[in-house]
DNA sequence: TTGTATTTTCAAAACCTTTTGAAAGTAGTA
DNA sequence: TACTACTTTCAAAAGGTTTTGAAAATACAA
């Protein structure tokens, strides 16, 4: 395969992963295009390779450098800016996995503490209760599950986590 | 908190959360509605509780089913379809991650495996086979993870797993 | 200071997904 | 068979999100 089609595919499929990810696809676009360069890219580089505009440019950079996937560079001598993409994989996901949890699963566990005391013992209070606090035990657990991924270091996942699985 | 107002609140947020994990908002509420409901619920049940057109419903409820998630239940001298959730919250999340699995994980990992095999040694090349092979690692991984959890049992998750991390 | 390259903003347009509801279809009952 | 309760379909409408691009803002250089 060419190497320029390889890159396109890459784009496309990166940017159709990251939109069932809460990543908009323009957004995983312009990670996938910094990822597979070996050279910082400035705006306009990265507005003519995905022909987008310079808002829609603008808006996506600004959010990755938010999430932690990409990094301003300033060159010396260049009045622009260029930019870079994250490129441990590692702390890609870790990345992702701590904006997910903040915006995602921190808000339902709150919720579930909330609704958790709820009042009466007809059989749908009954019911409810139950439910709600299955769910609890869940959230509770893969919270603290993220917290401990957030914190451990490649090594960990790759060695005992696979292996633990099988 | 009185019932009512916890039984809208769950919804509400269950249906939130749902929205960021590539089930509909509607989707989610449906079965956050039958996930508290002691009784099964008939489609028109669904339709008031919630507030949606018939088609609304129909179209969501089906997708729940084929998702694993809700069950039909015909109860007898009764002409009506009734529908029950899955309550049990390990099954709930194994159901899940198998549609997801094979709706994003399994067609990256299909791309990247083709577009790893791209041709030249220019240092676009270069950089381009060191991400992707990178990124192989780590959905082959996740992969395998995922596999491992959908075939193991709740047991499994709540012992070891979160035991294991800490 | 003025000029110019670059970045940022934001209202309007384009696009995509979801919802509606009327009509058609289905199946049990008489 | 015809009636009725219920389910399904689908084109159009609504609603939500993303993108555009012109204009404004910024910041460096002369």
């Amino acid at each position: 395969m060419q190497l320029q089609e390889a890159q396109e595919r890459f784009i496309q499929s990166w940017g159709t992963l990251g939109s069932h990810w809460g990543i908009n696809r323009t957004m995983a676009q312009v990670h996938a295009l910094l990822l597979i360069s070996p050279e910082p890219l400035a705006a306009q580089q990265i507005m003519d390779a995905l022909k987008i505009s310079s808002g829609n440019a603008n808006m996506n950079i600004r959010a990755l450098i938010d999430w932690g996937l990409v990094f301003k560079e300033l060159k010396p001598g260049e009045r622009k800016e260029f930019f870079v993409a994250e490129k441990d994989m590692w702390e890609v996901i870790r990345r992702i996995v701590i904006q997910r949890k903040k915006k995602e699963l921190e808000p339902i566990i709150k919720v579930l503490n909330e609704v958790s005391e709820v009042e009466g013992n007809s059989p749908e209070a009954e019911e409810f209760v139950h439910v709600v606090q299955n769910i609890r035990l869940f959230a509770q657990k893969a919270d603290s599950t993220l917290e401990g991924l957030v914190k451990s270091d490649q090594k960990w996942f790759v060695g005992t986590f696979l292996n633990m699985i099988k």
